[in-house]
RNA sequence: CGGGGAGUGGCGCAGCCUGGUAGCGCAUCUGUUUUGGGAACAGAGGGUCGCAGGUUCGAAUCCUGUCUCCCCGACCA
C-alpha cells in the first residue's frame, strides 16, 4: 500500500540501520548522554526493562534463586584470578586510579596525584571474580549447596563501537551465579537457566529463539561451556539474546570456592554464571518494529491500553473525561496475561488525532479514542497496533461497545501477544535455509542476495583447537559466524561442510549483531 | 582502534568554498476560524552555530586540537 501514511520516514526495507535508530527516537525509548557508548533510558524504554525485570526476576526467584548486590568496584588483583577470564577482558576495562580531585589553577579539576589509589579497582565488566570471593566464605559444606543468587546490576565494557540497546559501554543486565556439588548438577542448572531464558524471550517479549550450544571459540572467558538464545532480526541477522555458562571449577580454583564432602574431603564447587542485558530491547525492536514504529508485546508493555479523550476544550470535555474515567476503572479492574490490565487514560492536552501517532510510534498494544458520538452512541474507537492499517490505507479502527470492549481486552491483548510471536516465527522459520553442503553453495547464497537472507543450518564435523580457527576463518570471509548447535536439533548424517569429514551435529551460521 | 561522513533553536536541514555576530521546514506558545479526526490562517518565543585554542578590525565560515554521533572494518559475554 504505497498510499499509506507512515508514521517513521525510514523504512526497514531500505535502510535497516537508519531506520533501527528513529525507532529509537521516534518511540521516545532513549537517546544520547554525551558520554561515549553511554545512553540515557527514557521511560517508556525503562518502563519497557521493568516489565522484562520484573516477569524474569519472578522466573529467578521461581528457579529457587535469591538476589544479591555486590560492588561495582572490584580490586585488580581479584579480577586478576582467572587467566583466561582477564584475558578476554583486559582491552575493555574502565578503572578507577584516583580518589580525589584538586583544582588544576585554571578552573577545572584533575585527579590528585596525591590520592593515588594503592590498587586500581576496576568497574565490573561481570562479577564471576568477585562473587567468587563471596561464595568461598558462604560456602564450607555440601550442606550449602548448591548455593543459587542473582543480582540485578550496571556492568561496563569498554567497546569499540557501539549502538544503542545492542551493544552500549554501560548496560544494565540480570547475571546469575550458582554453585554446585558436581560438574552433572552444574551442567543440568546451566541448561535449566537456558529453558528460563527461553521462556522468558518467547512467552514474556514474543521473541521466538534457538537454544543451543555456542562452539568453542565463541565462549564466555572462563567457561568451560556456552548455551544461548539466538533471534532472527527482521534483516536476517542474529542476535545473541542471553547466555547460561557452565564454568567447570575454573572460578571456584580461582576464588578457592571448596566444600567438605559427605566423605570429609575438599572439593572445588562447579559453578554457573548466565545473564540477559538491555540488549533484549534491542531484539523487541529488531523483531517487532515496523516502518509506524515499536509494537510492544503487551506483557511487556508498560501501559497495554491508552485511552485517548477526543476533547475540544468545550463544554462537554468534563463529561467525557467522566465517560473516560469509568471505562479506564472499568479496564483496570480486568485481567489480561495472568496481570491486572494496565491501562492508561491520557488527559494531556492537545488533539487526540495527534496524540495517537505518538502512541503509535511507542508500540502501545491497543488504542482506544473516544469523542462525544461514542460517548452517545455507547462505543469506542478502537485501534489494535499490531493490525494498523485497513485496505483503504486508512488506520483500521473497529467500534465495539464500551462494554464489550472493556470485556474483550483481556483476550485481544493475548491475542495480540500471540499474533508478534507467530509472525516472528514464521518469519524466522522462512528464512532457515537448509541443505547447503558445500562451501562454495554457501557463499553463493550470501552473495546472491543485497538483504540478508537469513540463517543456514549446515552439518559439521565440530572441530576444535586450530581446525575450528581455519573454520572460523573460511565463515569470517563471508561475515558469517558459528550461531549455535541447537538443543534437541535433527542428528547429523552427512558430510562435514567444512572439512568433508562425516558431520557429528547440525549447527547454524548467520550475520550476526 | 583504522577508513569515511557528520555535529547550526526540541527534530530535520540550508548557510561555510568566496569571513561582516543566523535562516528554512516541522514542532512549541498566543489569537482567530475550525474539528469524527495526523486542521487552517496570522502573529510570537526559542540558537553565544559540539567544545577549546589560534589567525583576523571582525569567525558558524579559515587553521590546530579535542569530544560526541553515524557507516564500513578490526574487536567483542
Amino acid at each position: 500500500m504505497s498510499n499509506i501514511r507512515h508514521a517513521l520516514s525510514a523504512r526497514r526495507a531500505d535502510d535497516f540501520a537508519q531506520w533501527y535508530q528513529e525507532v529509537i527516537s521516534a518511540a521516545d525509548l532513549a537517546e544520547e548522554s554525551g558520554v561515549r557508548g553511554c545512553m540515557v533510558i527514557k521511560p517508556w524504554g525503562y518502563g519497557i526493562w521493568e516489565r522484562i525485570q520484573r516477569l524474569l526476576d519472578d522466573r529467578i526467584k521461581a528457579t529457587g534463586h535469591d538476589n544479591c548486590y555486590f560492588p561495582i568496584f572490584i580490586p585488580l588483583s581479584n579480577f586478576e584470578r582467572e587467566a583466561s577470564h582477564v584475558e578476554g577482558f583486559a582491552k575493555e576495562m574502565a578503572v578507577v586510579t584516583h580518589h580525589r580531585l584538586i583544582s588544576d589553577g585554571k578552573g577545572g579539576l584533575i585527579p590528585d596525584p596525591e590520592a593515588k589509589l594503592e590498587e586500581p579497582l576496576v568497574v565490573r565488566p561481570t562479577s564471576e571474580t568477585i562473587i567468587g570471593d563471596a561464595m568461598a566464605r558462604w560456602v564450607q559444606s555440601w550442606r550449602d549447596l548448591p548455593l543459587l543468587t542473582n543480582q540485578w546490576a550496571n556492568v561496563v565494557r569498554w567497546e569499540m563501537r557501539t549502538r544503542m540497546f545492542l551493544r552500549t559501554s554501560e548496560f544494565l543486565w540480570q547475571e546469575g551465579h550458582t554453585a554446585h556439588e558436581d560438574a552433572a548438577s552444574a551442567k543440568e542448572h546451566t541448561l535449566r537457566m537456558l529453558e528460563v531464558y527461553r521462556a522468558c524471550a518467547e512467552d514474556d517479549l514474543a521473541l521466538p529463539v534457538i537454544a543451543g550450544e555456542k562452539p568453542e571459540n565463541e565462549r564466555f572467558p572462563g567457561a568451560a561451556e556456552t548455551w544461548s538464545i539466538e533471534a532472527m532480526m527482521q534483516d536476517g541477522k542474529a542476535l545473541q539474546a542471553g547466555t547460561s555458562h557452565y564454568l567447570g571449577t575454573n572460578f571456584a580454583k580461582a576464588s578457592g570456592i571448596q566444600y567438605q564432602d559427605r566423605e570429609g574431603s575438599q572439593q572445588f564447587c562447579h559453578t554457573t554464571s548466565w545473564g540477559v542485558s538491555t540488549r533484549l530491547i534491542g531484539g523487541v525492536i529488531m523483531v517487532h518494529g515496523d516502518d509506524d514504529g515499536l509494537r510492544v508485546p503487551p506483557a511487556i508493555a508498560p501501559h497495554q491500553v491508552i485511552i485517548l479523550p477526543m476533547l475540544r476544550d468545550k463544554e462537554g470535555d468534563e463529561e467525557l473525561l467522566a465517560y473516560c474515567e469509568k471505562l479506564r476503572a472499568a479496564i483496570a479492574a480486568t485481567s489480561s496475561l495472568g496481570e491486572k490490565t494496565r491501562v492508561l487514560l491520557d488527559k494531556k492536552p492537545g488533539k487526540a488525532a495527534a496524540k495517537r501517532w505518538d502512541w503509535v510510534r511507542k508500540g502501545a498494544p491497543v488504542i482506544l479514542e473516544i469523542g462525544g458520538r461514542d460517548m452517545e452512541g455507547g462505543t469506542v474507537s478502537l485501534l489494535r497496533r499490531d493490525r494498523l492499517w485497513a485496505e483503504n490505507g486508512k488506520p483500521d479502527f473497529s467500534t465495539p461497545t464500551v462494554e464489550d470492549a472493556a470485556s474483550s481486552l483481556p483476550a485481544m491483548l493475548e491475542d495480540i501477544q500471540k499474533s508478534l510471536f507467530d509472525e516472528a516465527a514464521t518469519r524466522r522459520d522462512d528464512n532457515i535455509t537448509r541443505g547447503i553442503a558445500d562451501m562454495d553453495a554457501l557463499a553463493d547464497f550470501y552473495s546472491s542476495d543485497k538483504r540478508y537472507p537469513g540463517w543456514v543450518e549446515v552439518q559439521w564435523s565440530k572441530p576444535t583447537g586450530a581446525a575450528l580457527d581455519a573454520v572460523v576463518e573460511k565463515l569470517k570471509a563471508l561475515k558469517l559466524t558459528v550461531r549455535n548447535v541447537p538443543v534437541g536439533g535433527a542428528v547429523a548424517d552427512g558430510t562435514c561442510i567444512f572439512t568433508g569429514e562425516p558431520a557429528v551435529e547440525r549447527i547454524y551460521v548467520a550475520r550476526a549483531y
